[in-house]
DNA sequence: GATGAATGAGCTTTCATTCAT
DNA sequence: AATGAATGAAAGCTCATTCAT
């Protein structure tokens, strides 16, 4: 098992120096050559664990997805009403952008943005299930409670994501007036104005 | 028609062709020969109008920004409530998604993803801040109104424009249960719950 | 037309060249640089004459059939015995594989040895029908004479074929006695022997 | 089983996968562990039966070669005629072509293709010798029986190796028009025809 | 202004071979 | 004897950009 288990840490390694890459400098700006130096390790080998570039950056987006989607289910598990795991939800997002921006980067302008790359294997948001049905079972334990109102999943899906990923492209644009923290309650009040009953 | 004139129209058409072109196939993948080849005209001709690829993608940012602002600001110099001015521009904006669609996508896709395209020139949102511009008028106006609760703008605009472009992303995933036209209302609902006092 | 005679002429002198080196040192050994070394020009430059190394091989070897079959075409016609044509068929034959031996080796060690690259385009001998076709006519006129024994066409064809091929193939691995031209009478002699009525 | 034993059967199982892969593939299209995967061994453990890739494929043609003389062997220790001697070696080579293709085509595409291989240590046609001698053996008792016309040998030999390897490529390519046993008669008909005094 | 051949740098990927285990 | 990760050198091909015409 022990061969195994180093190829699997190597193979993480290689998923997260590319996810630092790929989310910094782009997808295409970034080649093989950059990732295989920044691991200290040659080109040709990366091929021992990944069979092409399109290929790992699928493999990164399915890790990334299932990394957010079980902060999410986390949440959802508390005994808390959906107002206060909408805060949770948003706080931790911040939280990571700011930790590990390279994440939340990842979707936005890896995934979100190379659609030709992510074609083959990963269509109709298949990569990024886990993430997305944590946001269902949040969504419609809300609606169940009578919390929330009842609306197409994806109404609310759309407000979610799209909203915090926008506040995130913000940050990064540098045009955010204070810490992206600092607009968690905001936020996650104007979420929940919109998601209520 | 005078010489400058004529420049100004071919330029413009050059921008229309790119502007299909990288929003559908994306900016790395759109060679300059692709462009060229659309418009039947040499590819070396193209940098008597763009002095390179990257100039160009910033030409059409800001061209887009602007049309897209245009249509905004009509909305902003009725006399209506913001509830309604929310209606139509969430409606506008899914018109011109179905109907222009490239125009939406080159934010996501072209705009939002390949920041060292934009590095140089369009640092700060500057290259889309007409377009921005008329959603600070509308927000602005609105809470001088009492009509929308006084938050930190960028709080208001990551949440337009995040909704509003996930849905048309959700939409270009082919995820959306029915054509994106139909979700107006209840988005609009959500962003003015959002947004009012 | 004399950008298109102009560009005609240099793909014939890239055709050239390829022909040389592939014949000369195998098809797999040699790079898309070492043709564009031996033209002075830039590899990718290359790519703007054929889309792609297998294309250009497959242009070669029709173009080859074409110079072949030429020759053979002037004996066809030609109003002499069909042992006498079979003589002068192996004299020309021999002549170009001292003078031009890269086109004969062309068959051999290209075109014979690496079906992958012919696989798409090139199925059932159909870019090298110009020169096979001639043989067909020599075939035909012989049997319609009452000169040549009745008999399936690829019998005769393999053993034309193969007998001049397989002679050029001892004279490159170095065995031959002798100038492979003083070969000329003894073969033809067995072919006419192995045709005749 | 002494272990040098074990080894020999372990290289000979090597030298049969290798040789189907080489003349199915092609030499430079079939990879180490290409060969390896077939037989469920490590790459790496290849190099301890053969030095090398080139190395490999010497070793194939000699035991090809060996065996395809040890079966016109045969034949020649046989008390017939010439002419019959002719029809059984057409018929054992067409027969082989049915059951055992590789072992033609490696004469054919790997052999007769890929001069650069075989260049350091099978010059002059060294490696195949064992099948070459058979011939000439053949060819000699032909003469000295007063059977067939004395001439240079290479003359027959290039016909013999030519005619037969040319039918085998025809039928590789398909365009046959029957089975290419049915051609045996034929053949070896007008081998005769150019052989005999 | 218009053409498109030409360049040159760079990309992803392949693969024979080595070597620590 | 056996493994397979690792290397390093190359290969085919792409493309923004230039420039002679």
């Amino acid at each position: 098992m022990k061969k195994e288990e180093r190829k699997a840490i190597k193979k993480e390694s290689i998923m997260q120096a590319s996810l630092e890459l790929f989310s910094n400098n782009g997808f295409h700006k970034t080649t093989i050559p950059d990732i295989a130096n920044k691991l200290k390790m040659s080109a040709g080998n990366l091929y021992n664990y990944f069979s092409s570039k399109n290929m790992l950056a699928k493999e990164i987006i399915r890790y990334t997805s299932g990394v957010l989607g079980k902060e999410i289910r986390e949440i959802n598990m508390m005994d808390i009403s959906s107002e206060e795991k909408i805060k949770r939800i948003v706080k931790i997002y911040f939280k990571i952008s700011q930790e590990k921006p390279e994440m939340i980067d990842y979707f936005l302008r890896v995934y979100l943005a190379n659609r030709e790359v992510f074609n083959d294997g990963c269509e109709g948001m298949i990569c990024v299930s886990e993430f997305m049905t944590e946001l269902m079972i949040f969504f419609d334990d809300g609606v169940s409670n009578g919390e929330l109102r009842n609306q197409d999943f994806f109404s609310a899906f759309g407000l979610f994501m799209g909203y915090l990923g926008g506040m995130v492209f913000l940050k990064g644009e540098g045009v955010l007036t204070s810490n992206i923290e600092t607009y968690t309650d905001d936020i996650a009040r104007n979420i929940y104005a919109a998601l209520r009953v």
